[in-house]
DNA sequence: GATGTATATATCAATCTGATATATGCATCC
DNA sequence: GGATGCATATATCAGATTGATATATACATC
């Protein structure tokens, strides 16, 4: 979804800055499924501005720089509603993890266990940042969306673990046998299916 | 990953044009984690041109048009390894299902049912479409990517599935009692944990 | 004083996106 | 027969995004 778009969500729901836009697209559960940086936010306002979905109106602030509160305005709201209505694009996923575990065999066996340490750890973090979320006030989207989102982490943590092994040893017979045929025995998860 | 070092990843397996090298990176597994489009992989392979991490050379075809088909040099092979070294940036996922989803008060009901059984429809037919993969010659990376994402489709499927009706009619009732504190009937699929 | 953080707005070079253009063939349809 | 569509190919373009940086008002720490 387009940073115009993500900006008129977020103004639906009360008036901001464009600092304020990119704090609560930071949070959850904005954060699972979008990420936008001030580079792209602050084009997006004056673009919404000259075409009249937003207003805004400069405040001053005591021991804080002024900031600049944008409103969205009715033809806004319409312009959110429609793009609703658009089939929605297809999801965008990209992943630098998985394109160097995709190269293991080019990897010292350290190297690829410190990258499966570091995700486990990371993901352990996110998902105990979900729990400790309080929907109490959440929509139902809401509500289903962060669902959605710490299913997905849940079930990356538990591939990692139960594959980590599986693919520290293969790389590793894979790297000592690289013009072999050798079969090696197979285990209970044994990625790719039947073989 | 920025384009050039995915093309250089496809090269590194063997010479290929930008067109092929565009091919290959929509085959699966790569198709689970990156996406490129002809506007950069052009220009990065002339960028890789310059570096001297690919050389070119042109050959005609019959009933096709000529091509330029790229080879990686040593020094790209050295780029491609060393990108591999670095801690790989975050994960970036974009999903305008989600963020309509997320919306689903303004969506009329039918629509919300449309999206979900177009995409319930589509994650069967990538699945089916995984299933059939032929893994017997794929290297032990090549499978723990292709399993890593068959399990994010499965269960991103089976939440669908079993979120469907709850988030179809949480909607229903919350547009029918805006403004109101009621609470609903727990059932044992609500998203969110306890309540 | 330098560094770091938070709140704020803004900008920039490089890169990407989605569409389009052009070219060589072949197949299908009205 | 011409238009349309598809596949193989290279290339480009306007608009958007990315990641970094700059500037400003405060405050805290070393």
């Amino acid at each position: 979804m387009d940073t115009r778009t993500l900006c008129l969500a977020i103004l639906q729901k009360g008036a901001a800055s464009g600092y304020e836009i990119k704090k609560k697209l930071e949070e959850m559960p904005y954060r699972i499924f979008q990420e936008v940086g001030f580079g792209s936010i602050y084009p997006a306002l004056n673009r919404l501005l000259e075409a009249g979905h937003v207003t805004v109106q400069a405040q001053a602030q005591r021991k804080r720089p002024d900031k600049k509160v944008y409103a969205i305005t009715a033809n806004g709201r319409q312009e959110l509603e429609g793009s609703l209505l658009h089939p929605p694009a297809q999801d965008r996923f990209r992943s630098d993890f998985l394109f160097v575990l995709f190269h293991s065999e080019l990897l010292a066996h350290e190297e690829l266990a410190d990258l499966f340490d570091t995700r486990i750890t990371e993901l352990k973090s996110t998902i105990d940042q979900m729990h400790a979320c309080d929907l109490s006030g959440a929509s139902p989207g809401a509500r289903f969306v962060h669902g959605y989102g710490l299913t997905y982490y849940e079930n990356a943590l538990d591939y990692l673990c139960t594959h980590r092994e599986w693919l520290l040893d293969e790389t590793e017979a894979r790297r000592q046998t690289t013009s072999a045929t050798w079969c090696p025995e197979v285990s209970s998860t044994v990625p790719g299916g039947d073989r």
